[in-house]
DNA sequence: CTCCAAAATTGATCTGGGTCAACCGCCTTT
DNA sequence: AAAGGCGGTTGACCCAGATCAATTTTGGAG
């Protein structure tokens, strides 16, 4: 939770990003990836530190390079609801109240692509593809939380947690290719909070899914020993 | 739930219509509107009957001109989530994948404009601002959707009733103006499905509510009796 | 290495909300 | 007006998952 925040000359280009085809950008084409670089700043934040928070006045919008992020909702009294995870190539702050309607924490070290809201909304203006890809990744964003809702208000423990390792494998093989080892850099705190459970209930749930030979509880992640069983349990 | 889909000329015109201000249609000029106008067809629906289904492929879109609708998703098994309720004024179809991923039903009696989704698709093509104002209502739709994870995931039963008829209210009070008596169009299932509940356990919390003084129950709907009590529960 | 703190697991117990079931108005239909 | 049905309410009981309470494991820091 040490509050350092490095911001190096951007001196890497965006032709070499390596989110370049999946993230916004991927709309744009040379010449205006020329222009768009000097747009973005690399800002990295180290585990736990927060990007913006809830309520917070919008002055940048990112685009997550590395690492990994959850994005949570607090109620006054402590409670916190976990909305998503973000990974490489998520594009994070768009809203239209002036405010973020949620916070961003970094899971392990992060390094995100920073745009000043003004300079980017001006680039944006006359781009009508960069605007179509922004709205692309809102509307693919409410699907999952849609989505997201279903499980919440109406799945049990076991399914939420069976769904829960199935979607995020999903993502990561979309990201790193197919593995049946899934690394969970999360905690079992987080993933309760995403789930709407309590940390116990996810433990005992991976305990359980592991008796039964579904799974094995490995050091930061979990081996998905019957894809199959758990796809069933997750009851698609 | 007659099966009746009543199709009319499409006499009347944009200029007139209800939801003008607040839909997709307000970023268009008086040029524009006039081309638009020949793209929409007013179709009525009974209660009870389904405008769209999820996993449909999408050919049209929709702009809500009066009534309700309840806009769902269902689980292999039956169980069914309700992931919002539409009012006059909200635009329904957008996606990605080419297929509808909720279902939509009329709650009582329903007109909504259709769009066919090419040449819908074309008259934004190039309209900048229409892209932007979808962009609008997508991102708007995004932000109460994850204030339904919270509610869903870690709020109590008395909270989600109480929060659910404030949100209600206050989404009727910027159609219709202000009022404490809050008509409730959709069943208790549909509530009960909507929070993430049972039937049972919303009717108890609306009966505990009254026995409370907070609210009265009235037909086709609640009167607020005690907002300020009710905002407590609701733990906003 | 040892020590400490935080994270995770496990067990025992409790409870909010679900389940099951009866019943009560109402609107319709005849 | 009787009968049937559907939506809603109410009561009795139950259970999945929360809560409370110890451990155990892990990961740094020195």
């Amino acid at each position: 939770m040490k509050p350092v925040v490095t911001i190096e000359p951007n001196w890497q280009l965006c032709s070499d990003c390596a989110v370049r085809a999946s993230a916004v950008c991927s709309s744009l084409d040379a010449v205006e990836l020329r222009e768009f670089e000097h747009l973005g700043r690399r800002v990295h934040f180290s585990s736990g530190e927060t990007v913006f928070s809830e309520e917070d006045v919008t002055t940048s919008f990112y685009n997550l390079l590395e690492g990994v992020m959850r994005l949570y909702k607090l109620l006054p009294d402590g409670r916190r609801q976990i909305v998503g995870f973000a990974l490489p190539g998520d594009f994070l702050g768009m809203n239209i109240s002036g405010r973020h309607n949620f916070s961003a924490d970094a899971i392990g070290a992060v390094t995100v692509c920073q745009f000043a809201k003004v300079p980017f909304g001006r680039f944006i203006e006359d781009r009508l593809h960069l605007l179509r890809r922004i709205n692309e990744l809102a509307i693919r964003e409410l699907n999952q939380a849609r989505d997201h809702m279903v499980l919440l208000g109406r799945r049990s423990a076991d399914e939420k947690v069976a769904a829960f390792l199935l979607g995020w494998r999903e993502r990561l093989v979309s990201l790193k290719g197919a593995s049946d080892t899934v690394p969970l850099p999360m905690s079992r705190q987080d993933i309760a909070d995403y789930l709407g459970l309590t940390i116990e209930t996810v433990s005992r749930t991976f305990t359980k899914l592991e008796r039964h030979g579904v799974i094995e509880i490995i050091h930061g992640g979990i081996s998905l020993l019957d894809p199959a069983k758990v796809e069933a349990l997750a009851a698609a």
